[in-house]
Formats: structure tokens, C-alpha cells, sequence
RNA sequence: GCCGAAGUGGCGGAACUGGCAGACGCGCGCGACUCAAAAUCGCGUUCCUUCGGGAGUGUGGGUUCGACUCCCACCUUCGGCACCA
């Protein structure tokens, strides 16, 4: 659509720039900006605050480029809010314990403290590189003393508030990492280490847990949250909340026997009940004749696997114990079966089977040759009958065969049923979930040690918050055994007890390291703050955080952790408020360039380092945000950055070779188009910029370039309107390019600095179009385009497209039907 | 099996609230500059076409004057959960 003006185009000389040359001006940017502390974040009640947050880089050694996608658009919104006038604290710290540096260090053989703040200082050099806007100033490192004191304070406040507590169950082992796991560390079907991907074991183990299910119901509370809905969904699903009722029955010996139910309606067709092998009462319930049937199961039980237990496909197995119990409702005597699918760690570990209508114990019942009987009739079904039933009928109808509640409607039977219970006594209202307490101890070295200490006199007994913090000894043996190292230490362990004086021993697992990043939030605000974990002053004016950015991985860890902590902590008058993190947004990752995620074993990680040093900073950042859609991701693609390459040249030419221009004759409309599109791209930017829609920002940015292009090429280099465009078209570059942009500015002999100047202001009035396409349709296919004033009226619009030639020939003659006009859009004549 | 996200040119991706599908860029083609090449600049680039037009946003249906966009069913890819009583 070129289109002919047949105005001659200036091909004046243009005078000569020297090339542009990233590495030369990138460096001398980053570190005038360092000496300068611009970014500094500083109390100022007088500004809007933003505290805007990327997920802290654990310290493996090297950035990724995946961390550049997640980092430097992030950077990009935070200096675009600074902009607009928001004092945006933007800070950076290392999550610095964990097992990755006790490996490398067994390795290598070098200290984990060494690997690790080696790996800091290069870390920091490369996180430099990318020109981003952090405070270095508040840096925090979890593995610093004076962090982890913190970190042991925040879990002796969770111990006073009786949050974590000590306890000896079947816990989940990595037997590669030598360690326990939380449940949310343990992934996929095969069961196995979220770290090394190794099946995990159970084993009985006196492990610390924080009482995470006390606050199930409020982490399903998203209301004060700006959040994905996928990982609302995520965390709400992992929380699994259930509904039903708990009822109590008794074995004929006595004992009661609790169960859970999401359908107590079906208590009159419980025909058998079915404990977990595990059980409590399966011991005192077997009969001699049935108890080494019983045993051998139970023994069975125990050499499984949890992949082998929890395939879904499995057959299921189970053996009679021998025992009977009394159906609470109805009086009946009901055997007493353990099985496999029962699972201990869900409800009571005890369930009453109601076949007919749960197609698990179902197929239970088919293969023991147990009763099936019907309590629910469905409307428009055949009569159920349990002798001839194929699989259990979940659907919903009449209530059949139950006592009192007989001929009730399913929707209003659950009802009913706890009604009866409660009234009876024999049940209540129950809710249960799927959430597990959160497993915090772990085996291992370089982590935060627990600050507990056993005495044989006192039993488990705090260590004063004045001894904080329980330092992590330098000289242990780090080579895991599958007991903590601290143990094997000499003398580490050995201490006195605060309370009775008398020798006692340390705690020697550390805990977590979602423990330490669950809070770094807080950290930033004062990292060298020693009266308490963060300085009350800062919270108050910083927290909540505004923005926080991260993968959607962490949805079912460290983003349900953080929320807990705070709402503990908010419980303990600690913190304040509902939530932590207000407006969360994930992006995407970056794959290798074979489409495959990328890692070392497969050589197809792209390091940014190279990619800095061949193509600059800003040209990586610009790259990163323009490629793909930030939340997507997707395969770096070595060809496509080309077109940022070329975009920064045209930038670089074109604003230091009009630097000089001096105004001249020119035509109006030229000006007009070009403040036109210079408005309309801020609105664009402005939009996208806050929408975290990075590709089209940049993409906008090129279109003005293209059309400063134009306009100079009509002779407009010297007009002011040029000059504005220049001016603006480098202030929105200034987010996203932040060397290029800080250069040409001071070439231009604007004042230090760019990143300390407004965000432009958009005219709408220099936006408008005054000028529109109308596309005509004839029965919804475009058969004209006419050029028509913004303004014109619908009566106008209409016998213009009437008057079309092109639109006379596909009517051929016929009346219109319906004439159909958008304004501004499009008229669609309907015959 | 259940839950969620995504399917648009050769490629990455645009398209506001249902109103010109393919912005911007890569790649490719042609041209200019050059002894030549690179770089740069200009033009073109969804497919088919009898040059009138026709088809086209994973597939099939529906709603509507009009559907990438809304509804129903299905297919593919990716992610989560998985005997949760």
C-alpha cells in the first residue's frame, strides 16, 4: 500500500555518526548510575510508594537467560512505575542455602560457604550487567548470620504460638538427597525428589512441622489478591477442601472409630468398613484366626513403595480382620476389612464402604464377595439392585432402604443426615482437607540450624532469643549419611540447657530453605536491621509488596508458604494486613533453541554472558521483551534478535544525525501524522507497559521509529515536533533500554538522567484520527474501503457506502435489507 | 480419569468491549548502492485464482448483519492433581 505523493524525498547529506557500540557505553552507564545511588530506595511519604518484587536467584553460580526473562521486563515495569512519579523500591538478594551447594561442594570437594558466596560474586557481576534498577543497597543473603538469625527468631515465634511442633510419623525420604521432603517436594506420579527426580521412601522420623492447616480456610481466601487465576486454582485445589460430616462408630469390642464422608446420606448402604493397614485399632480388632492373614498384609503394606501403593490402576487388595462394627444409624453389624486404598494420612485412615454408590469400594465388594446395597434410587433409572449391579450409581435421586430419611431427595439428604447426626449424637459436621502440615526439618548442613536444644531434665526447650543466632559451625564433615552432618560434629551439639543449666543437646537438623524465602520480603526492607527481623518504619511505609513476579512452579511452594507466614506472623503481631504479595503475574520460560528445556546434559543452555557480550544489554533485554508473549515463553530463537539489533542502529542514526537539523519548510499534514502517531504510541506503551505486555511495547516503539523515518525523509528533522518525538520516543525506550536511552539523551544535552524524568504525557486530541478507512460490507464480506472523516455522521456513512461502485456491483440491484453502521468501523449493507 | 492453559502465514507473534485477520519483527524474493560481497536503504511476501473473485485463525456444529473473539462437541500439545473417602 505504498503510498504515491509524488512530493520529492530529501536526500540531503547526512552527517557522520560514529557506529553504535554497546559495550562501550553500557559499562560507563552502569556504573555512573551505581556511584550515584539512583536507585536507592528511600522513605519519601510525600510520593505514591511501589514495592515491586522478582523471586530471589537461588545461587547456583551462573544466571541463566531464563533469569534475564524473568528479570529484566520485570525491571523494565518497575522503572516505567518509577516514571510515573512512583517511589519504587526494586530490590535483589540471594537465596544461599540449600543442597545444591552441599553437592558441588562433595564434588569438588570445597567448602559449601565458599561455593556459595563464590557463586554470589559472580552472580552479582552478571545481575550488573543487565543494567537493571536494584537497590544493591538492601541486598539480603538467606545463608548470612545475620539473616538466618532472623529466620531461627521467626520459627522460635511460630514454636511460642504453638505453629510448629515436633512429631514422629512416616515421612517422605530422598534417599539420593538424604533427606526428608515436604509433601510439596515430592512430585508427579512416580512420587519423586522435586530436586534430583529420585523416588522418595517413607520412614518414621521425629521431624518439626508448621501447622500450615491451621490456616487452610483463609489460603483459600483470594479476595485481597490481584493473582493468575490458574494458580488460585492451583493452591485452591491443593489445599482440597472437602465437606461432610465425621460419624463415630464402635467395634463390638467398644472402641469407637471415627470416619470421614463428603456423603453421610449413604450411612444406611455401609456395608462393610475398611481401615488403613496402619491403623491404630487393626491390632486389638484382629481375631486369632485372622491375625496372620492380617500380618502379612500389614507386612506387605509397609515394603511397598508409595508408587506401588498409589497407582490408581492397581487392583485393590485388602484382608478381613475378623472384627465387626455397629452401623450407627441402623444398628447393623458390618465387618471390618483393612486395605491399601485406605491411606492413613487422609481423614481418619478409616472409612465406612458404601458400594453401591462409591465405585471403589465397588469393585472392593465384587472382588471379596461383600454385599452391595442400593440407599439411592435415581429418577428414570431401572430399579437398582445390588446383586446386579455392574458399578456403583453416583448419580443423584430418592433416598431408598434408609430408615427415617427414606424418600428423600440426595440434595437435601446430606442435610438431613447431619441433622440426624448431630441430634443423635453420633456425628457432626466435619471438614477435611488434603493440606498437609509443612515438614520443615532436613538432614543436612547448609541450611538454618533449628534453634531448639533436647535435655534429658526439661525436654525440648527454645534457645534464647539473645543466643541467636545458632551459628552453623564452619569445620564438619559435609558428606551425607543420611544423618544431619551438625550430628557427627564433636561438639557442636553439645550445649547447656537455658532452663535447668545441665548439659543437653542442640537440635541438629537445618531447616528449609522455604522457610528462609518465605520471609526475604521482609528482609529487603532493613537487611542490617538487628532489633528484630525487619525495621517497623520501613514496613510500614513498603509493605505490602505491590508487584511480584516469578514462575508459576513455585504456585503449590514458596507462594503458599509466604502467604501462611504472613498470616501467622500477622496473628503474632508481627506483620499486618491480609496478604503479602497484592498483584502477582508469572512469566513464561525460556527453552533451549531445540525447543527442550534447557540443561547442562543436554548443551543447550544459552548463557547471557556471551549474549551481552556479542549484542550488548540492551539490544538481550529488548530481545527478551519483543520475541515472545512474557507470560508464554518460549525457544530462544538466535535469528529473531536480529530485528532489535537493527532496530537500536536505525534509533542510534537517527536521533544523532537529526541532532543538528534546522527547522524548514514543511508541510502541515507531515507534522500532524507524526504527533499523531507519537501520541497514539504512548497510549500504546502506557497500556501495555502496565499490562505486562512487553512484545507489543516494543513493537509500538518500532513503528514510531519507522514513521520518524518517514517524517524526516519529508523534511521534518528540524521541526519541533520532531524533536519531541525524539525526546519521547527515548524517555519509553528508557525502561526497556536503559544504556541506549541514558546516551543519546545526554547527546543530546539533556539533563542527568534520563531514568529521573516523567513518563510523557499522552494527548488524546493529538491521537485522534481525523481521518478514517470505512470498510463497506455487502453481507459481511468487505467489498470497499473508503477514506471518509473521523466525524461522519451515520446518514453519511451509509449513502457513501451506497454510493461505492464496487458495492452497486454485488448488490446487483437488490433493495438493502438492513443497513448496519459502526461508527468510525464500518457500514454493512445486508440484502 | 479429573482440573487448567494454549492451538493464527515458512517462523516468533499482533488484533481494544463481537466489527478491515496477519501489526511489529525474522526469513525469503526483487531492486538500489558496490568491481564484488557484507552492512545499509527501497519495494514485495497467507493460500488458490480464469484477476471477477474464492478460501482461510486445530476439527465439526451453533448464535449473530458480522466470530480468532461467544456457546456446544471433539482433536492435539503443555502443565497440575491422582484410590482424598
Amino acid at each position: 500500500m505504498a503510498e504515491s505523493t509524488g512530493e520529492t524525498e530529501i536526500t540531503a547529506e547526512r552527517p557522520r555518526v560514529e557506529r553504535y557500540d554497546p559495550a562501550a557505553i553500557e559499562s560507563r552507564w552502569q556504573a555512573c548510575w551505581e556511584a550515584d545511588e539512583l536507585y536507592k530506595a528511600v522513605i519519601d511519604r510525600s510520593r505514591p510508594k511501589f514495592y515491586f518484587l522478582t523471586m530471589l536467584p537461588y545461587t547456583s553460580g551462573n544466571l541463566h537467560i531464563g533469569h534475564w526473562y524473568a528479570m529484566a521486563p520485570s525491571d523494565a515495569r518497575a522503572r516505567f512505575k518509577r516514571m510515573q512519579g512512583y517511589n519504587v523500591m526494586y530490590p535483589i538478594g540471594f537465596d544461599a542455602f540449600g543442597l545444591p551447594a552441599e553437592n558441588a561442594a562433595i564434588q569438588r570437594n570445597i567448602h559449601p560457604k565458599t561455593w556459595t558466596y563464590q557463586n554470589i560474586e559472580n552472580m552479582r557481576r552478571q545481575l550488573r550487567s543487565m543494567g537493571a534498577m536494584w537497590d544493591w543497597s538492601r541486598e539480603a543473603i538467606s545463608a548470612d548470620p545475620e539473616y538466618y538469625r532472623w529466620t531461627q527468631w521467626f520459627f522460635l515465634k511460630l514454636h511460642e504460638h504453638g505453629l510448629a511442633y515436633k512429631k514422629r510419623s512416616p515421612v517422605d525420604w530422598c534417599p539420593k538427597c538424604n533427606t526428608t521432603l515436604a509433601r510439596e517436594q515430592v512430585v508427579g506420579e512416580d512420587r519423586v525428589c522435586e530436586r534430583c527426580k529420585t523416588p522418595v521412601i517413607k520412614k518414621d522420623l521425629d521431624q518439626w512441622f508448621f501447622r500450615i492447616t491451621s490456616y487452610a480456610d483463609e489460603l483459600l481466601d483470594f479476595s485481597h489478591l490481584d493473582w493468575p487465576e490458574p494458580v488460585k486454582l492451583l493452591q485452591t485445589n491443593w489445599v482440597g477442601r472437602s465437606e461432610g460430616a465425621r460419624v463415630v462408630f464402635h467395634t463390638e469390642g467398644g472402641d469407637p472409630m471415627e470416619i470421614f464422608t463428603t456423603r453421610p446420606d449413604t450411612l444406611w448402604g455401609a456395608t462393610f468398613m475398611v481401615l488403613a493397614p496402619e491403623h491404630p485399632l487393626v491390632e486389638k480388632l484382629t481375631t486369632p484366626e485372622r491375625s496372620q492373614a492380617v500380618r502379612a498384609y500389614v507386612q506387605q503394606t509397609q515394603r511397598q513403595t508409595d508408587i506401588e501403593r498409589e497407582a490408581v490402576d492397581r487392583e485393590k487388595t485388602g484382608v478381613f480382620t475378623g472384627g465387626y462394627a455397629i452401623n450407627p444409624v441402623n444398628g447393623e453389624r458390618i465387618p471390618i476389612w483393612i486395605a491399601d486404598y485406605v491411606l492413613m494420612s487422609y481423614g481418619t485412615g478409616a472409612i465406612m464402604a458404601v458400594p453401591a454408590h462409591d465405585q471403589r469400594d465397588f469393585e472392593f465388594a465384587r472382588k471379596y464377595g461383600l454385599e452391595v446395597r442400593p440407599v439411592i434410587q435415581p429418577e428414570g433409572m431401572e430399579p437398582l439392585d445390588g446383586g446386579s449391579m455392574t458399578e456403583a450409581v453416583t448419580e443423584y435421586g430418592a433416598m431408598i432402604n434408609s430408615g427415617p430419611l427414606t424418600g428423600t431427595p440426595v440434595d437435601q439428604a446430606i442435610e438431613r443426615t447431619i441433622a440426624y447426626l448431630e441430634e443423635k449424637g453420633i456425628g457432626e459436621r466435619a471438614v477435611n482437607y488434603r493440606l498437609r502440615d509443612w515438614l520443615i526439618s532436613r538432614q543436612r548442613y547448609w541450611g538454618a540450624p533449628i534453634p531448639m536444644i533436647s535435655c534429658p531434665e526439661c525436654g525440648i526447650v527454645p534457645v534464647p532469643e539473645d543466643q541467636l543466632p545458632v551459628e552453623l559451625p564452619e569445620d564438619v564433615e559435609w558428606r551425607p549419611t543420611g544423618e544431619s552432618p551438625l550430628k557427627l560434629h564433636p561438639t557442636w551439639k553439645n550445649t547447656t540447657c537455658p532452663r535447668c543449666g545441665g548439659p543437653a543437646e542442640r537440635e541438629t537438623d537445618t531447616m528449609d530453605t522455604f522457610m528462609c524465602s518465605s520471609w526475604y520480603h521482609l528482609r529487603y526492607l532493613s537487611p542490617h536491621y538487628d532489633k528484630g527481623p525487619f525495621d517497623p518504619e520501613e514496613y510500614d511505609y513498603w509493605m505490602p509488596v505491590d508487584t511480584y513476579t516469578g514462575g508459576v512452579e513455585h504456585a503449590t511452594m514458596h507462594l503458599i508458604y509466604t502467604r501462611f507466614f504472613h498470616k501467622a506472623c500477622r496473628d503474632m503481631g508481627i506483620t499486618k494486613g491480609p496478604e503479602p504479595m497484592l498483584q502477582l503475574r508469572n512469566q513464561g520460560q525460556i527453552l533451549g533453541p531445540d525447543g527442550q528445556r534447557m540443561s547442562k546434559s543436554r548443551g543447550n543452555v544459552v548463557d547471557p554472558d556471551e549474549q551481552v557480550k556479542t549484542y550488548g544489554a540492551d539490544t538481550v533485554r529488548a530481545y527478551l521483551m519483543f520475541g515472545y508473549r512474557w507470560s508464554e515463553g518460549g525457544p530462544w530463537n538466535p535469528d529473531n534478535i536480529h530485528g532489535v539489533v537493527r532496530w537500536l542502529n536505525r534509533v542510534w542514526a537517527l536521533v544523532l544525525e537529526t541532532a543538528g537539523a534546522e527547522p524548514g519548510p514543511v508541510d502541515e499534514k507531515h507534522v500532524r501524522a507524526l504527533q499523531r502517531k507519537l501520541h497514539q504510541t504512548i497510549r500504546q506503551a502506557t497500556h501495555d507497559l502496565d499490562n505486562f505486555e512487553f512484545n507489543t511495547v516494543v513493537a509500538a516503539l518500532m513503528e514510531l521509529t519507522n514513521a520518524m523515518s518517514q517524517a524526516r525523509a519529508k523534511g521534518l528533522a528540524g521541526h519541533p515536533a520532531f524533536k519531541e518525538a525524539v525526546q519521547s520516543l527515548l524517555l519509553m525506550m528508557a525502561p526497556l533500554t536503559p544504556h541506549i536511552a541514558e546516551e543519546l539523551w545526554s547527546r543530546l544535552g539533556k539533563p542527568y538522567s534520563i531514568h529521573q524524568q516523567p513518563w510523557p504525557e499522552f494527548n488524546p486530541e493529538l491521537a485522534a484520527e481525523e481521518e478514517i478507512t470505512l470498510v463497506v460490507q455487502v453481507n459481511g464480506k468487505v467489498r470497499d474501503r473508503i477514506r471518509v472523516p473521523a466525524d461522519i455522521s451515520e446518514e453519511e456513512a451509509r449513502a457513501r457506502a451506497l454510493a461505492s461502485q464496487a458495492v452497486q456491483r454485488h448488490m446487483g440491484g437488490a433493495e438493502p435489507r438492513k443497513i448496519i453502521v459502526v461508527r468510525g468501523r464500518l457500514v454493512n449493507i445486508v440484502i
